[in-house]
DNA sequence: CAGTAACCGAGACGGTACGTCGAGTCTTACA
DNA sequence: TGTAAGACTCGACGTACCGTCTCGGTTACTG
């Protein structure tokens, strides 16, 4: 398949490359990523990592995001809108309660903050996956008359994603009750 | 007033500093700061620097959230709970739409994620002034009958301050049909 | 006797400023000197380190040759020059014997080499002193018939300074050889 | 040539350290050496500078005294020993009137006086060198007669290097006169 | 015998330099 | 040509001292 000359790029590179930088990424957080440590960890010249990746932001965009390090978290659909939404939330908070977990969420978070393109990257990534899962069950749940016709279910997905992030971001756990009161929020609304 | 020898230190040193630390944060973000760069803009030493805060995050959190740093929305009340809430998560769109501005706070949320001291600073300075001013203006809001009485306003504070700041970081402005979805969400909620 | 109103200096500052001197300079050497040091081991405020010296060498010329720190050595005077001279230079290569001696001398030679003020305070407090013992030594060997009356006297003065010194400076102990050598060819010459 | 992986190690760089630190020292002398202040000039990386020299010391032992600082005297031959001594010894005098040359000398001896490792570089680089020249000449002096056969002729080395350094870091050029009496010393003593 | 002037300790100030770490680039030998 | 190794320039780190300035608090002369 290569049809240039020379030595092919080394696929196990980069996955140690990968490797090496969800490491570093748990245990010491974005801003005190180094280059140096990562290539050293991995076993591979630094000019290997500047190869796959031109710069530190697309490694942790490039690297953390596609790397599958995030991991997934199934919406269920048991027929009843309301609870699967309240089940799916409470995985979300039990990410949170792992520290390794919620160490690499607050850094994929930083480097979002701090870089446009990852931002960008993420929000296609991440929140793109969620969205469209979350949609598609609301809407089967105004199928099944669960859901108003005209709720704004887009708000409602960067309301969620929002608030667990939020949480995330200042160390604050998600309780059974914070979920539970999200949910009834969210379905409820709080005017009279 | 000054009860231990030596030189009284220098309020204008700090002040320099913090404003200096502002730029900075506003122009090339926070893992970009340099404490020299810093001093060397205030006019300071390096160590004066170091005298007054101990670290980067320390220097953020104690010096810019403390401080003059984020403008503070004023919740306004108008008698409808709901035009109010909405007038201002206008304002804080606004606020979002000054790049400047939400570089400063994309910056704060990055220091936010790195560190668990600035979380609990944030928690503190930010989260608190705002949850206390909507938690008032909602319980006006449950006496006008506006409100129900049972609803779960802490909540509400979350995840609006919540999706406020994620916008924020993918770098996707609230408009006025988000701004009034989400109101639509939070006072109707989805359900039937 | 003071005229002067205010305060007056203190006596016992001083001296504990210059035994702190003589502790540093044996210990780390002219170059490591901190005054913060000093003056932290004297109990006393930097700025009386600079009321008394306006600087490090001044510190080391005024402190440390004034101060007594050199260990004045005696030219006996037996009647024969020959064996006086033989040992002094004796008792000059044992000052280099003992090591924080040797390391007391080569750190005032350090200063010496660095600054004019000091190498001209030197010159008159020890070269002088041993220049003059010498000289009136080598007369009285003259009026002995010891001593050729032409003899270049001023130049095996330095001659034998120089030549102690460099043997200090370079950490080669004089061996009573070298000194019966020395003494040799100041007395004899090399000439046939 | 390099068996080893890895950029070469830029001998040009070696240079312009060593040429920018003569110049320093020249100009400032050995305690005012900054290594900031000599990489920049060499326009070097300061972590060049210590990967080539790990301290202030190792650099002026390594590279200012092996290299192309302390100009070479050489000690004629014409036949007659006592004229050459001085003539060599009035170049060296030459040498002190040269203030850069007096300047970098002074700081070499400075630099020798607080480090043990540049001492004994300077004994085996400097006085090493002068010492065999010296004896060569000499001993072809007892092969024609001029020099008596047991003369000490190691201590007349140490003791023309050691009062010419002395007069330089005393600040005290040796004139003609000096020179003679030296010479007139070596040579006939002052005995009787 | 109250002022007041010079000292004292302490320690913060604006700086310069330290020696280390890391970024991103470049250059080797080898595969 | 890609790769591990590692030297390169550059810039920031956090610390140590420099010499100056400023505190509150003694002394000890002077009016």
């Amino acid at each position: 398949m290569a049809a240039s000359p020379g030595r092919t790029r080394s696929e196990a590179a980069r996955r140690a490359i990968l490797e090496a930088t969800r490491l570093e990424l748990t245990e010491r957080g974005y801003d005190k990523l180094s280059i140096d440590r990562i290539a050293s960890a991995a076993g591979v010249g630094k000019q290997t990592v500047y190869r796959w990746y031109p710069s530190k932001s697309a490694l942790v965009a490039e690297g953390v995001l596609h790397g599958h390090l995030l991991p997934v978290v199934v919406l269920p659909d048991t027929g009843d809108v309301r609870a699967d939404v309240a089940r799916w939330l409470g995985s979300l908070a039990g990410l949170g309660a792992n520290s390794e977990t919620a160490a690499l969420i607050r850094a994929t978070l930083a480097a979002t903050a701090e870089d446009a393109v990852v931002a960008a990257s993420y929000d296609e990534q991440v929140t793109a996956v969620t969205r469209s899962a979350l949609l598609a069950r609301l809407e089967s749940g105004v199928a099944a008359g669960q859901v108003r016709p005209d709720a704004p279910v887009a708000v409602v997905v960067e309301s969620l994603i929002g608030v667990v992030l939020f949480r995330l971001v200042t160390r604050r756990e998600m309780g059974p009750e914070f979920v539970d009161d999200l949910v009834e929020l969210v379905f409820g609304g709080i005017g009279t």
